[in-house]
DNA sequence: CCTACCGATCGGTAGG
DNA sequence: CCTACCGATCGGTAGG
């Protein structure tokens, strides 16, 4: 009995957490209220307020632990001595595992981070910046190694980037989508925009 | 004197509309209030309502004017006798142009969508659905007369098109950004992607 | 974890 | 186009 309660406690946070990205992804996180997400897990609103400390704060939470997920594959991926086009491929298959692994939460990460307040909303833009940034040295190698074809890295990266963030609208459609395939298509497609 | 008030009366409710526009985009349509609305405009809230109908009769007006003016593009490129690859190229530049000419608009049809009530929420989905499988059949006749690579087209057109929609984000690297180079960049990327 | 409750703000109406 | 105002709902606190 104690045992039980001593483990969900421990969970409860990740719990909320979970469910508000849920939520967040389905509604909009200004368009959700707290009383929504209270129900959603079967208590009352104030009680939230003994596992988080603001509405904000959950969006932070969110936004912060995709970012940190995505930031440390780079950074494990840049330490390597593969080819450019080998890199590219890790994170682009790192993009959409996770994505499939926690669509909720990167759907909020992707698409609900304008609602962070300051100072979280500059950091996070920070963040993202110099992702895109490492991302395009990494195309500016592909491009000198002749591996690549001549064009703008920014742009190369930004439209990588915007067509897996545009992933999650699949979701529509998953009925027809098989995992293995829907990567190896987008791998495939993807790099075939920016290879000689 | 009653001239300029006629004329400004004319256009009144296109000026909200665009206004409103911007807010949905800065803040999302949530979390902009209908006081905040009415300031940017330099009136009381109440006074809105004598050329709309509603908070979310604006954003319907939005999302719904984006998608004739695609759904109208779409249709002028269907009925040429320009091959596929043509007419795919056609289509990813109205997609760059209409974004470049009314962000926000396009923006917020893209994102905002979400907050639409029902029947509109139901009906923009169906339209959005029969755009892509538009496109896919257009894929197909690509693949069909050897011109594009093997691909699931459905996948291919969704790549492409969130590709396209991320594209409002860019707006933070504009400065470094040239229309015609982003244009011409995109179409390549794009078409490379899937042509053989 | 709950009940009771608060000030603020929301979309919108009445009436002129 | 405005003033005056409404009921509903919001995020959050007090206190247990």
């Amino acid at each position: 009995m104690a045992r039980i309660a001593t483990i969900n406690n421990g969970s409860r946070r990740e719990v909320i957490l979970k469910k508000a990205a849920a939520l967040f992804r389905q509604t909009g996180f200004a368009a959700t209220s707290m009383r929504e997400l209270a129900e959603a897990l079967g208590i009352e609103a104030p009680s939230l307020y003994n596992h988080i400390g603001s509405k904000s704060e959950i969006l932070q939470a969110i936004c912060f632990n995709v970012a940190n997920e995505f930031n440390h594959h780079l950074n494990k991926v840049l330490q390597s001595t593969e080819k450019p086009a080998s890199k590219l491929e890790s994170i682009i298959r790192f993009h959409i595992q996770t994505m499939l692994a926690s669509p909720d939460e990167v759907y909020v990460a992707n698409h609900e981070w304008k609602q962070l307040q300051e100072p979280f909303l500059s950091n996070f833009l920070l963040q993202r910046k110099s992702y895109e940034n490492a991302l395009a040295s990494l195309v500016e190698q592909g491009i000198e190694k002749k591996m690549f074809r001549k064009l703008n890295p920014l742009f190369a990266v930004l439209t990588i980037l915007s067509a897996l963030r545009g992933l999650e609208a699949w979701q529509r459609h998953k009925k027809n989508i098989n995992k293995d395939e829907l990567e190896n298509h987008l791998v495939t497609q993807l790099l075939q925009g920016i290879i000689k």
